[in-house]
DNA sequence: TCGGTTCAGAGTATT
DNA sequence: TCTGAACCGA
């Protein structure tokens, strides 16, 4: 290229990367490995395109799933190109969607300040409806129909368009009506709506569409494999006749499909975008060989990839650690031990990570490592803008903006505490809806004591709107924490001091936020500029705020596979690769379940730069119940040659649970297990479980037939006594837990 | 309005 | 087994 600052940077790529960043013209599908430096394609391609002059800043559109990729974006950028990237339209879908609906607000229908409820707001909102509509809410749980609506609006659908074939569903389809009626009365919208109302804005708004199409020359999409069905929709209708779409995912990493996530729509848009560059990124930069050499073995038991193989010239590495361990707790132990070790030898904590594949299984690690006085972090959990001192310091700023916001004002009509009972509450409720108007436009028609409180609680609200007139957005958010009451109520409650900590912190959110720059969405007809408190409320909503705990001690980190995805650390350990639990149970009942298990065993083995160790455990306490699992199949299609295993001997172990569609099972039972006196730690089980029964004359592996079921094997086994079941995989019947005291099982 | 009891549910999660 | 939410009585 002749330009001279690009030639700068693609200075740093590989050939395929370099081949990537620069394609033109037509669509790129980049099909990027694990650690094969995605990002900074995807960056250098923006900062290439713009800096060689074949497209302004504002001609770009680049979508992430989450913010943080989408600050990542923005900060590599900035520092590649001499411009401010704040103008410009990178960012996740939903903040993208909220930028575009905020702008044409009236063409798509909705108020000027319109607000967004998060997942726990929009179920509130749905408990609400059930209530006011006197629906059987054992029949129509809050959380199933919230899954309905969110999963029909995934898929572009409104209520009307969603076929129904029985009454259940029917009566369904009729909530998610009324939910999108109350919403739109509430002027409040969820998450799922910001996309599929920013998408019917731009389908039927012809001149809109054009403007925009025309606008965007450059898409870029992080994540593809991640998108669902209106996501990749919306991003068909920005994608006009000129515009290029710069697509990078990674198949073999599509572990969110449980959220509507369609792998397929990376065939899809190589098929109808007439893709003809699609480019393998395969080299990688983070792992030792011996440990990608783990991962490319694993995925290639699935099938319908896309194909792709990771290579490193970084050197083989260490042998890939594998532990067995008697019990759960023993496994913590061991894992605790074997982190003092490492740390010994100059390892950082925080470049150790300890992965599992459900939250479950983080307990007795914590306690371990509590107990042994390792510091450690959990990922996951509340995150800041979802406390509940702040979503109540939240809803007072919502009901300034916007009084007719119902959610907002049942959250705190009443907290802190002034006499609004439930029944003034309900009273109110059945009185708006006689009159048709929000909660706060009939407040001063109730009589009564109630009514006096609910007249002085909207006189509140009046005050504090008229108090924080003229103050900017820092002020107004100090200002209504104290007013509401929110503070002094705190100090009076004994853990409140946090609560108050967390508040006080509120406001310097609030002055950490930006104000985008002008932009021309804005100059259109129509078009209005969002009020910083709006801008702020909309930040509260669209980034629910770290979700660590304290950052700077030297700390391991703790968190599921799915949250480690996009990290990497130097040592990884993988707990509890048992079946049942990884791959877990319930994956089986889904097509392409164990697939998707795979894939996530994939993710997780490709966090590890230097050093990973694989564990699991005979029995584990799981509900109560002590369990006990064969060893993941997926340790199994490993290649045997890269593991070393610690502290027992080297497997003998057949295809003890093979799979369903491998009917070769023999009668071979489990691994060897210990001693039965490593079951002290434990179990309430009798010893004689420790050889592999459960003292019910059954072990793992054993070859079983039922009378209806027909021949099996016997997979998991828990409880004892009469309480003793087995899980049994029949050749044709499927996957049973059956209670041995009950079911008449032949041993064969 | 609090505090105790009861009951269901316990997979992965971003916005 | 353990947790969180919902519910009831003082």
């Amino acid at each position: 290229m002749t330009d001279r600052p690009a030639s700068g940077f693609l200075a740093h790529l590989n050939e395929r990367q370099r081949e990537a960043v620069t394609l033109v013209p037509g669509h790129v599908l980049v099909l990027a490995g694990a650690g094969s430096g995605k990002t900074r394609v995807l960056t250098t391609r923006i900062a290439w395109l713009i800096s060689t002059g074949q497209v302004g800043a504002h001609g770009v559109l680049a979508v992430t799933f989450t913010n943080k990729a989408a600050r990542e974006m923005r900060t590599r950028l900035s520092a590649m190109l001499p411009i401010e990237p704040r103008g410009m339209w990178i960012g996740t879908f939903h903040g993208l969607a909220n930028r575009l609906l905020r702008a044409h607000h009236r063409d798509a229908g909705l108020p000027h300040g319109f607000q967004i409820l998060d997942s726990q707001d929009q179920l509130a909102a749905i408990k609400r409806l059930l209530r006011t509509a006197g629906v059987d809410e054992d029949r129509f749980q809050p959380r199933a129909v919230q899954h309905f609506i969110n999963a029909a609006k995934d898929e572009g659908r409104r209520a009307g368009a969603v076929e129904a074939f029985d009454d259940h569903t029917r009566r369904m389809v009729e909530l998610y009506a009324a939910y999108d009626e109350q919403c739109q009365r509430e002027g409040v919208v969820d998450f799922a709506e910001l996309l599929l109302r920013s998408h019917e804005l731009l389908e039927r708004n012809a001149p809109l569409r054009e403007h925009y199409r025309n606008r965007f020359r450059h898409i870029l999409v992080d994540e593809f494999q991640d998108t669902n069905a209106l996501q990749y929709e919306w991003l068909k209708l920005f994608a006009g006749e000129h515009s290029v779409v710069f697509a990078v995912g990674d198949d073999d990493q599509s572990i969110y499909s449980f959220r509507g996530a369609r792998v397929a729509n990376m065939t899809t848009f190589e098929r109808e975008f007439q893709v003809r560059n699609l480019v393998r990124l395969e080299q990688n930069y983070r792992s030792h060989g011996n440990i990608l050499d783990c991962a490319n073995a694993l995925i290639a038991h699935n099938s319908a990839r896309l194909g792709k193989n990771l290579w490193t010239d970084a050197g083989a590495g260490e042998p890939v650690r594998v532990l067995e361990a008697l019990s759960d707790t023993r496994e913590a132990q061991w894992l605790v031990d074997e982190i003092a070790a490492l740390v010994a030898e100059g390892w950082m904590r925080s470049d150790i990570a300890v992965l599992y594949r459900s939250n479950a299984q983080s307990r007795v690690l914590e306690h371990a490592l509590f107990s042994a006085g390792v510091p450690y972090r959990v990922y996951g959990g509340l995150r800041f803008f979802e406390r509940a001192e702040i979503k109540h310091a939240l809803a007072y700023l919502r009901l300034l903006d916007n009084p007719d916001d119902d959610g907002a004002f049942l959250r705190v009509a009443n907290f802190p505490a002034r006499g609004i009972g439930a029944r003034t509450l309900e009273a109110l409720q059945d009185e708006a809806r006689r009159r048709g108007t929000s909660l706060h436009g009939s407040a001063a028609a109730l009589t009564g004591a109630g009514g006096t409180r609910l007249a002085a609680f909207a006189q509140l609200l009046a005050r504090m709107r008229a108090e924080v007139q003229g103050h900017d957005l820092p002020a107004m958010v100090a200002h209504v924490i104290e007013a509401s009451g929110l503070i002094a109520h705190y100090e009076t409650e004994r853990e409140g001091r946090e609560r108050i900590e967390n508040l006080r912190e509120l406001v310097n959110a609030a002055a950490a936020i930006e104000t985008l720059p002008e932009d021309d969405a804005f100059a259109l007809p129509d078009a209005a500029p969002e009020t910083p408190l709006a801008t702020f409320l909309a930040h509260a909503s669209l980034e629910a705020g770290d979700n660590q705990a304290t950052e700077g001690t030297d700390a391991v980190q703790m968190m599921t596979v799915h949250s480690a995805k996009g990290l990497e650390f130097d040592a990884v350990f993988l707990t509890g690769l048992e079946e049942g639990l990884f791959p877990h149970e319930n994956s089986s009942l889904e097509a392409r379940g164990l697939e998707e298990e795979r894939r996530l065993m994939y993710v997780a083995i490709t966090r590890a730069r230097q050093r990973l160790y694989l564990s699991f455990a005979q029995t584990r306490m799981l509900y109560g119940h002590t369990r006990y699992n064969l060893r993941s199949r997926f340790i199994d299609e490993l290649p045997a040659g890269l593991l070393k295993w610690l502290g027992v001997p080297a497997p003998k172990r057949g295809s003890a649970h093979g799979s369903a569609f491998d009917p070769a099972l023999s009668g071979m039972n489990g691994h060897g297990h210990g001693s039965p006196a490593g079951l002290r730690t434990g179990a309430r089980v009798p010893a004689s479980a420790a050889a592999g029964g459960n003292g019910s004359g059954f072990r793992i592996g054993q070859n079983v037939a039922h009378a209806r079921f027909g021949p099996g094997v016997v997979v998991a086994l828990e409880g004892s006594g009469s309480d003793a079941r087995a899980q049994i995989r029949f050749e044709q019947a499927g996957t049973k837990w059956l209670a041995l005291s009950v079911a008449r099982l032949q041993t064969l």
